[in-house]
DNA sequence: CTGTTAGCGCATTCAC
DNA sequence: GTGAATGCGCTAACAG
């Protein structure tokens, strides 16, 4: 029952061998004899010794540990998107810390900064707002992956999934239902997701040759709130519409409460699709149709190929495409 | 533009100082004539000079970072509880490493093992297993503050919510809404918050003269699908019931579902209510009554708790008590 | 195969 | 007020 933690001269002297040759065994670095070996396992053991990481990363350079940025912790779309980071981390050795950007740049750069002087050895940047060349310049110095955005350079990489073609299917689900008034409760028009998913609905409705009508497209911002508000201004304008498309399941879930407060039946009044297929869609009433974006795989991805990006190594990176998931929030006009 | 990282030495030369000056300007160690400060300054925007957080570390012993145990990463009940966590970080200079324990005591202790191995200055340990003599051994090492648990130790505490009476709260509004037939969809019978519901739920109904009936509580998992499950089994058994409470609202989630598949409508038919007031809990149709906890301060608290017994300071903790939120799942009978 | 030496970047005596 | 020296715990040459 050692007190305070035992350092490796402890364990050597305990053994009766030299520092070096306990850092030997900790590292496998060199050939030790085995009763030596013995020795200081023993030692190791009786001392109760863990070595400490501060010291290592001193010494060597790295951290072990990789620095996550999400813009809001306590979101199921991040939560999501950690799970997989997590997973990705298990066995290497790896820790995470991990921050919040709050959705601002320069909260962004000022947490890169933390992190660069904590020495991760690597960053995941969720959702950055951060432009490109701010990114890279961070990158010089260690080794970033970003997500929602396409990024190529020798130290950073980022990938994206495809927004604009999730939302056209989901509103080409829709008119092939035989939907021609569709509503659409936007994301905020400073986000790249957002802007693409509009993009997307634009696409499919004038690609079935229906004219988009401006008032049908009201700006939301990601939250249920907005999905509420949106709806009941819709509401207001006194606007006709038989289904509508929510940016993401969150907005929608908002929407799906204030369809339920005007006595308007999903689906059979009115249809309704979201974007992200969180976790909670399954058990929405009636379960949510939605296009499903593999949360999971993109911080487990993002995670490998950071690990990879340390090591050297740049292996092109795939993730699962969008996919229209149909539940029970859909249905045929 | 300077390249990699600038060392305090590179400051010093820059400056024509000297190591120490440098720290002593940094650190506000001591008073330093004020030319030699300019020139410090402008020595350390010219070289974009971030003291190494490890090196301070290893030489101060405090490494600014906090560990955090989790259950389960991807959980609105923990995210939420990490809200107010990383609220109670900010503006402190720590950061937090979080890691997974998977509800398994042998995996928390091991998280524990390797935050100990990086010299975290505190622990927070959410909802953990371990036995509180592992725990205290740990905390002989670090402070460790644990949620879940009443605790008093010099270099550890734990705080816990009143479930039993959140439950009993719960069932006694049910009650006093004429239900008399109200089924129990309990958590696993291993966690200590379960089976504190559970005997908030007998209380309640024994008070009022009214017998438990054991077909009545079914064993969730705090799991939607659980939910789900729970229903379909009180259906094929037939059971009769007009109110169901569930442990926690992701079980209600699923409660809500498998009744609307059996076309049995709430509230009008039967009267819900869950247990936490997750952030969903207020968009779901109808919006969920159910037993508040203060999640987001329970995070708080902990964080601000850790932070004081790091500075060997020690405060009575106090959270807000949980409460009932009655919104549109329940109705008289 | 193994011990000795030096140094990672910084804070802190101790002198001046 | 300020510089020189020392060491946090560990690893990596460098010599045997």
């Amino acid at each position: 029952m050692a007190a305070g933690p035992s350092t490796l001269l402890d364990v050597a002297r305990e053994a009766g061998v030299s520092p070096s040759t306990v850092s030997r065994i900790l590292n496998g670095t060199a050939r030790v004899s085995d009763d030596k070996r013995q020795a200081v396992m023993k030692a190791i053991a009786r001392t109760n010794f863990a070595p400490n990481l501060m010291a290592q990363g001193l010494k060597k350079g790295r951290t072990h540990t990789i620095g996550i940025i999400v813009q809001d912790i306590s979101s199921p779309f991040f939560d999501e998107i950690l799970h997989g980071v997590d997973d990705g981390l298990k066995g290497t050795g790896y820790a995470s810390v991990i921050v919040t950007g709050h959705w601002s740049a320069l909260e962004e750069a000022d947490r890169i900064r933390l992190l660069l002087a904590r020495k991760v050895d690597g960053i995941i940047l969720l959702s950055g707002n951060l432009p490109d060349d701010e990114l890279l310049h961070f990158a010089t110095q260690r080794p970033i992956v970003v997500t929602g955005r396409p990024l190529d350079a020798p130290n950073a990489l980022g990938f994206t999934m495809d927004n604009e073609h999730g939302a056209f299917l989901a509103v080409q689900h829709l008119i092939e239902l035989g939907h021609r008034r569709i509503a659409f409760v936007s994301g905020p028009p400073s986000h790249a997701d957002a802007s693409s998913r509009l993009r997307g609905y634009r696409k499919a409705l004038e690609g079935a040759g229906i004219p988009v009508d401006p008032a049908l497209v009201v700006e939301g911002n990601f939250h249920e709130n907005s999905g509420l508000i949106a709806i009941n201004h819709l509401f207001e304008t006194r606007q006709e519409f038989s289904a509508v498309f929510a940016a993401n399941d969150q907005s929608a879930y908002g929407v799906r409460l204030a369809l339920y407060r005007k006595g308007v039946r999903v689906p059979e009044d009115v249809s309704l699709v979201g974007f992200d297929d969180l976790p909670g869609s399954a058990f929405t009433t009636p379960p949510l149709t939605t296009v499903r974006q593999p949360l999971y795989d993109i911080g487990l991805t993002a995670m490998n190929a950071l690990l990879r990006l340390i090591s050297g190594d740049r292996v092109p990176t795939r993730v699962p495409p969008v996919e229209l998931v149909v539940r029970e929030t859909t249905r045929p006009r």
